[in-house]
DNA sequence: AATTTTAGTTACTATCCAGTAACACTATAT
DNA sequence: ATATAGTGTTACTGGATAGTAACTAAAATT
């Protein structure tokens, strides 16, 4: 149970315990983004951790878990972001670009890029359809902010529905292809998003 | 072999034989779609198409194989497409305007859409290049067009490359979603992807 | 020192599923 | 009529791998 000592300050157990399941997860993460979710075994996650199977379970409840772990961390971590948008007293426009550049940033985390590339697909159907509803929040949440801009005239008038979609699909993508040690630039990569999805393609003429 | 026959038509086996084999492809891709291609098996397919798994292999050479043939087949629409863009004599802006809102329309195809989720994860390292090359190919006819429009001023001075990625990313992350039961009207999406591409979302005040 | 908890192991089971061998039927061509 | 090509079947093999049972060792609690 819990180990609180004289000093009050809480030895091993229950933190290295959670360690050594963000260490699985961000492992597992990384593989099943680099392989996919398929051609990643336990045993091969197990090895890069240097332990075996039967060891994992002592984390993990099975595969589809780490699924589900990973979600609840890159979901925590999203709707934290989305929180400290939210209370800002930027005009809609504002928030809209800090979104867009912070999301930027979010998507550049294995956890995050595993959550992303992986949700809604358990075969455990309740958990697909927390999944599921988790990310709708989320899209629901863009989709107020927008709406805001509109109303106070800093967006022009669009549908935010169908808007904050193709808002996620084009930085959704980005987890897909980037990589650090890439050819592209993180800030480019953001200079140019900003721009492409607030003052579009067409020149200003 | 071939049967022509005395009036020149050529009657069963070829046809009959890749009109089934397309049939295969079709049913393959949706269910792959659904999901997912570890999750269909090769009797699913089968079943679909009310006959036995070994019939299959009359038609394709593995499970892997689908995946290869759909993306044969999406990639000579998508490259034929683009040809009749660049033929054309509209200025880069026109030009990228009319390939946005005919790639919706493409995306919204089985094979295509198959085709953009499973590529480059194909086991065998040679057809899995072979797809990334396909790709890669794509995106820089795209980013050509781009440059041109830049070059004729009708688009504001950006990156080609990473604006031609981006444009992909958009656009693909619609085959994920989109549903023609669904409640998001074609036109209405293919509007609003247009004037996010080229306009943005900043009001134009 | 005795006991419980935590963390790990080896060795196994059970299931799924891609791919194959061998055989059967049908239609056309000669 | 009969050979042959085309299309399909049943019944099987083999490999991968998720998950489990039973056991061991060390550390911390008491």
């Amino acid at each position: 149970m819990a180990k609180e000592k004289w000093n009050g300050q809480i030895t091993g157990t229950k933190e290295q315990r959670s360690a050594k399941l963000r260490a699985i997860l961000n492992v597992a993460a990384r593989s099943f983004l680099e392989k996919g979710y398929h051609k990643t075994s336990l045993d091969d996650i197990a090895k890069l951790q240097n332990v075996t199977k039967p060891t994992l379970y002592y984390y993990i409840k099975n595969k589809e878990d780490i699924l589900i772990q990973c979600e609840k961390i890159a979901m925590a971590q999203i709707n934290l972001f989305i929180d400290t948008i939210e209370k800002s007293n930027d005009i809609g426009f504002k928030k809209l670009q800090n979104f867009i550049a912070g999301y930027i940033d979010l998507v550049m985390d294995d956890i995050i890029r595993c959550h992303i590339q992986h949700r809604g697909q358990m075969k455990d159907l309740i958990a697909k359809e927390k999944s599921l509803d988790y990310h709708r929040d989320i899209e629901h949440r863009v989709r107020k902010i927008i709406a805001e801009a509109i109303a106070d005239h800093s967006v022009r008038n669009c549908n935010p529905t169908i808007i904050a979609i193709l808002l996620f699909d084009s930085l959704n993508g980005i987890s897909a292809w980037y990589r650090k040690e890439g050819t592209v630039n993180k800030e480019d990569l953001k200079k140019e998003a900003l721009s492409l999805l607030t003052k579009g393609l067409v020149s200003q003429n």
